[in-house]
DNA sequence: TTCGTATATTTGTCACACTAATTATTATTG
DNA sequence: CAATAATAATTAGTGTGACAAATATACGAA
């Protein structure tokens, strides 16, 4: 069945799009992060003072990525890098003040933008997503 | 329904690692190309002749990217850059025969690449999984 | 303890995405 | 016909992704 081939486009060109789309809306709310930068902060936010290999894996990062993220999170001050007290290797990433304020302040807006995509579907089609997109995941697992 | 925002983190995740998988037998097996340079030539094998401007409206790039991607092709000889006689702003993108030999050389394995992905998928899935990303793309129609 | 190996992070390089700005050409309008 | 707007392609700048190599530290075995 060579025309399932097409789904590789299809992702590709959806996953653009998504993205696309919530940085043009990140960009003309002024909300001065972009869409990754707000998935690490998420991240952070959900399970709290990681190393950035855990912080790379939760979020789905490889982690020269996920380094280059937090500086650029790190010198807009909305997360520092803090000595891990048993492991001189690594650090753990640490939300700031200033940090925790931008979450709250952008949560909702960003909700919003993220169900735009969603309009005219339902819950059985996030569940036909869902079991599709984790079956391909899961199929091309390379290690 | 807030748990809905996952698409967003799911499509990004696999369509990543959709490419990835690809990218990375594309290197083993030495096809001398990327995944993206393998999209444009496919897409001017199927529509022969196009502008750029063209060629990127079917391929689903912009056109920045489009212009890098055939300077990449140019440079391997798989294509070339002709003269529009009709508007000389713009040029035609034409596969050389080295191109043409490329993409008989490739499809069958690329095929089978591919459809590593779809293991344990059926044709309702594909439906499904069209239809829904298709909804979403249209959903953010920005323009 | 010490040597070798494994791990966390960083850096470098190439490719791609998006935006904005530039250049050359074409189309339009006054 | 000249001035202006629109268009095709390119270039520049920033951010991200993948991979490989380098560095510093930790850990395990002899």
């Amino acid at each position: 069945m060579e025309r399932y081939n097409d789904y590789s486009f299809l992702l590709d060109r959806t996953a653009r799009r998504v993205k696309q789309y919530a940085q043009y809306q990140f960009n003309c709310q002024q909300f001065g992060i972009t869409v990754d930068q707000w998935a690490i902060l998420k991240g952070l936010k959900q399970y709290a003072d990681l190393s950035q290999k855990e912080l790379a894996e939760y979020c789905g990062k490889d982690q020269p990525t996920l380094t280059r993220i937090v500086d650029l999170l790190v010198s807009k001050k909305l997360v520092e890098r803090q000595a891990n007290p048993t492991d001189r290797r690594s650090f753990v990433v640490h939300l700031t003040p200033a940090g925790e304020q931008k979450i709250d302040a952008l949560s909702d807006s960003i909700n919003k933008i993220r169900m735009e995509a969603w309009k005219k579907l339902n819950e059985d089609d996030f569940e036909h997503l869902k079991r599709i997109l984790d079956t391909i995941y899961t199929n091309l697992n390379i290690g």
